[in-house]
DNA sequence: GTGGTAGA
DNA sequence: TCTACCAC
């Protein structure tokens, strides 16, 4: 039995960075510490090894969140002035620990085992951790040895396999013998989560415990067992047990048992294992600095790859489709790249099932046309599903050659979308990692995140590449579908999410028309103004210096020019619209300053920008709709972002006069009326709300009146405005204090709004209170149609943490069930129009409003459909109205 | 609250 | 990366 030491920390990710690390010194640190900041240490600590310890043993030790806090307080903050990146302030803190482990280590001439384990208690005596570690935090020292004991997180309960410990597990995988076990989180007094309902178990009744059932597993079985009053026992003995681990702690120093030290020593970088936790950490900038790309191969031996042909002729490739048809599923990886031609461009496709994949390259012996052609039988076989990974451009792709499709789908990305929105990243490769536990070998082209193309690639490349991805399709989609299945969530994928992918995908095919001219006709008009603004503001300033530069105009007005700075920044005197009007009437320059801002805003990201964008071809722009993006289920759009065209400015407003539909066509603008309020109205059945909705009243004017408790028809303006600001809020759940920023009052008056608000409407403020505890005890909220949204920080220690978790436990509900509908609304509007075969075409989403193309004869058919569309998407206890306007371009049809 | 883009 | 600002 060998002499290891080891702590293991609740933290899964450092547990994981540990043992990626074997052998290596290791500083792990608990939640709430910036990755750098370990990364930092784990940097220093192995370069100090190699520099002057080479053959130190591998010691980890486990600084709390509170210590490490307390390390960076005071003392430290005088040497972290002035140092210039983030790792630096972290290295006073690390030499201190370094010198801690230097006293002990050099303190005797050869290195010894007690040494070794002594580090740890040393250190935590000289930084008064001992108490931190023992008394301090939920968390708990657990060591590891052949001699000592073995401590089990109450984590053990955890999901997560590495958060898994049980007695077998230890001494499988770590060759020791546990003696004992004790639930950490008893020891500290806490009741309310302990292995399996067995409040505290010490460490010395779980010693005799463990005697007198033999063996661990046999006491696991026999914990129900155990008599309510010897469990009240165990639990007064569980305080002293905390006692007893300090002595854990150092009764090692004396244990002879441990002077074997060849397996300690330290080991190789396990870069694999670094290089796959960071991959799926999205470490990507250690990656780099670490050199961590090009991993050895590890993946060939675990990776289910199918056997793969190349089908090189259009006839041979037709009686293999017509032989692919006959199957229920069929995965399919379709190599296409977003290049300048609308619909994309497909160098290579890859499918088939289990037994047999096919790899065909489009050229010359078949060329793109010919290839969606003789795929189209698959594409509209409805008896079949098709398992393809990000549908949406393939289906692009087959509209530019006037196919469609028609086939069962399933889109991994899209299933781990709703399984988990904020996973960030849904490549292929990522999805294999977390449900296959493989990380496969893939050129970047396949990895979704590299500039690389297909194109690039060699035909080898191409065939091995696709075929290692097309072989993960099955697996991913299986173990995908059994968490749908227990989900509930079957009608928002298979009915909403799924089709939704099509939508947008036409939708970014079809684009939005332009008229250039008028555009760059709109910048130059800009430019003029700009100009002559910039010599009004250089004359006021007596000096020309760069105004887009927040710097340069923050030293122009609050030292030049001796304005009061309200505000600052983190690198310098805050210049936003907020402060610089609040110094409006103080000098002359400041009004200049924010039109300027306003125009060069206009100027850059609208004009020039949508400029920019505007297809050569088509003249019109293809905007990109992205369905994984929001933690919400909002949509998002980028390059360019069409959802957040100016609207509230006249001068803003402006720009949507260029946005114009196809000649013999108009637009037709439907948005729906307050979607997120009447979402609340019937999630929270206020009756109040209800009514006001069911009756057309309008609802700030309303909410204005009971909150201020005036009669609807002594509403002012102001108290409006302030009632809109409260709704926008309770919408977007914003905190108090944004509300404060927002209508220009303190933070305790829009407390006071808020309040009012919540008491005027008592199931509004029963369904936040409800919404936040059920988030709170499930770790997640959900919408009308069961879209999930984890919220970890809901448990978070930190006040302001939990504060940000509780608002969007509140606003999550309301804005994704709107998202919900929307989408919903999308999917009926637009296979209304493919049904019935209308020219009109859906282009545009922008939350709460659609935007038609619509042919003119059409018009009346299409307003209608789009009405009943959005307004029936769904049945709630209000209705849901929507205002409709036609238009000859964005302008007028808003 | 949720996004995206531009400029320094 | 930070600051600022556009939309819902």
């Amino acid at each position: 039995m060998s002499g290891k030491l080891l702590i293991v920390d609740g933290n899964s990710i450092l547990n994981r960075a540990f043992y990626a690390f074997k052998g290596s010194a290791m500083l792990s640190t608990s939640e709430g510490i910036p990755t750098n900041a370990v990364y930092g240490f784990l940097n220093i600590l192995n370069k100090y090894i190699e520099e002057e310890n080479p053959d130190y043993i591998g010691v980890a030790f486990d600084l709390k969140a509170k210590t490490f806090r307390h390390l960076m307080s005071e003392e430290y903050k005088a040497t972290r002035k002035g140092m210039p990146h983030e790792l630096a302030k972290q290295l006073p803190i690390a030499k201190d620990v370094l010198k801690a482990m230097k006293i002990a280590i050099l303190e005797k001439e050869g290195l010894e085992a007690d040494d070794i384990i002594g580090i740890y208690s040393r250190i935590a005596e000289e930084k008064d951790m001992a108490v931190s570690i023992l008394t301090g935090d939920r968390d708990a020292l657990q060591l590891v040895s052949d001699r000592t004991t073995v401590i089990i997180p109450s984590s053990s309960k955890g999901k997560t396999e590495t958060n898994r410990y049980d007695p077998g597990m230890v001494r499988e995988k770590f060759g020791v013998e546990p003696v004992a076990l004790i639930d950490v989180k008893a020891l500290m007094g806490d009741q309310s989560d302990n292995i399996r309902g067995v409040p505290g178990i010490g460490e010395k009744t779980a010693i005799q415990l463990i005697q007198e059932y033999g063996t661990i597993e046999n006491l696991y079985e026999h914990l129900d067992d155990i008599p309510k009053e010897r469990i009240r026992t165990l639990l007064r003995e569980g305080r002293e047990s905390a006692f007893l681990s300090k002595k854990l702690a150092t009764i090692i120093r004396e244990d002879e048992g441990l002077s074997e030290l060849e397996p300690l020593k330290r080991q190789e970088m396990d870069r694999e294992a670094l290089y796959r936790l960071f991959l799926e950490l999205e470490f990507n900038s250690l990656i780099r600095r670490m050199g961590l790309e090009q991993p050895a191969r590890q993946e060939a031996a675990e990776t289910v790859s199918y056997p793969i042909a190349e089908v090189t002729s259009e006839e041979e490739l037709r009686k293999i489709v017509s032989q692919l048809n006959r199957k229920k599923e069929l995965a399919l990886y379709a190599m296409i790249e977003q290049t300048g031609r609308i619909g994309g461009v497909m160098t290579a496709i890859c499918m088939g099932w289990e037994e047999q994949l096919y790899f065909v390259r489009t050229g010359e012996r078949i060329g793109e046309p010919e290839l969606a052609k003789l795929l189209s039988p698959i594409f509209m076989n409805r008896e079949l599903k098709l398992i393809c990974h990000d549908v949406k451009p393939l289906y692009t792709w087959l509209l530019s050659y006037g196919m469609d499709l028609e086939c069962e789908l399933f889109d991994p990305m899209i299933a781990e979308y709703l399984l988990d929105a904020q996973a960030g990243s849904y490549s292929l490769d990522r999805l294999a990692q977390r449900h296959l536990n493989l990380a496969p070998d893939l050129p970047e082209a396949f990895r979704g995140t590299a500039k690389q193309r297909f194109s690039d690639l060699s035909r080898e490349e191409l065939l091995c590449a696709s075929g290692k991805v097309t072989s993960l399709l099955k697996p991913i989609y299986e173990r995908q579908s059994e968490k749908l299945d227990n989900s509930e969530m079957h009608f928002l994928y298979h009915d909403v999410e799924l089709p939704l992918a099509l939508v947008l995908g036409s939708m970014e095919y079809y684009g939005f028309r332009v008229d250039k001219d008028a555009l760059e006709e709109y910048g130059g008009m800009l430019e003029r103004r700009i100009k002559s603004l910039e010599q009004t503001i250089y004359m006021l300033a007596c000096e020309e210096f760069n105004i887009n530069s927040p710097r340069q105009l923050g030293v122009i007005l609050f030292e030049k020019l001796g304005l009061k700075a309200v505000k600052k920044t983190k690198t310098g005197y805050s210049t936003d619209a907020e402060v610089l009007e609040s110094l409006a009437d103080k000098h002359e320059i400041i009004p200049c300053i924010l039109e300027y801002r306003q125009l060069t805003k206009l100027k850059s990201t609208y004009a020039e920008g949508l400029i920019k964008v505007i297809h050569p071809v088509t003249g019109r722009i293809h905007s990109n709709f992205n369905q994984t993006v929001t933690a919400t289920g909002r949509i998002s759009s980028t390059e360019p972002n069409l959802q957040n065209i100016p609207v509230r400015t006249e001068l803003g407003r402006e720009i949507r006069k260029v946005f114009i539909p196809e000649e013999g066509y108009v637009l037709v603008d439907a948005d729906y009326s307050q979607i997120e309020l009447r979402v609340l109205a019937h999630i929270t059945g206020d009756e109040t709300l209800k009514t006001a909705f069911r009756d057309g009243v309008d609802i700030h004017t309303l909410t204005a009146s009971q909150v201020f408790k005036v009669p609807m028809d002594q509403v002012t303006p102001d108290m409006r405005r302030s009632a809109k600001a409260v709704n926008f809020g309770i919408v977007y759940g914003i905190s108090d204090f944004s509300l404060a920023k927002d209508i220009n009052v303190s933070r305790k008056e829009a407390a006071r709004y808020i309040e009012g608000y919540l008491n005027t409407y008592p199931r509004v403020k029963q369904y936040m209170e409800d919404t936040v505890r059920n988030g709170q005890e499930k770790g997640y909220v959900e919408t009308l149609f069961h879209r999930i949204r984890h919220i970890p920080e809901l448990k978070s220690s930190n006040f302001a943490v939990r504060s940000f978790g509780k608002r969007v436990a509140m606003n999550t509900p309301i804005q994704g069930s709107a998202a919900d509908i929307i989408k919903i609304a999308m999917v009926r509007v637009w296979r209304e129009l493919k049904k019935r075969k209308l020219k009109s075409r859906l282009i545009l989403q922008v939350h709460d409003e659609l935007l038609v193309e619509t042919w003119e004869d059409e018009l009346d058919e299409v307003k209608d459909i789009v009405r009943v569309g959005m307004e029936e998407a769904v049945a709630l206890s209000v209705p849901l109205t929507v205002d409709i306007s036609v238009g000859r371009n964005w302008y007028e049809a808003k």
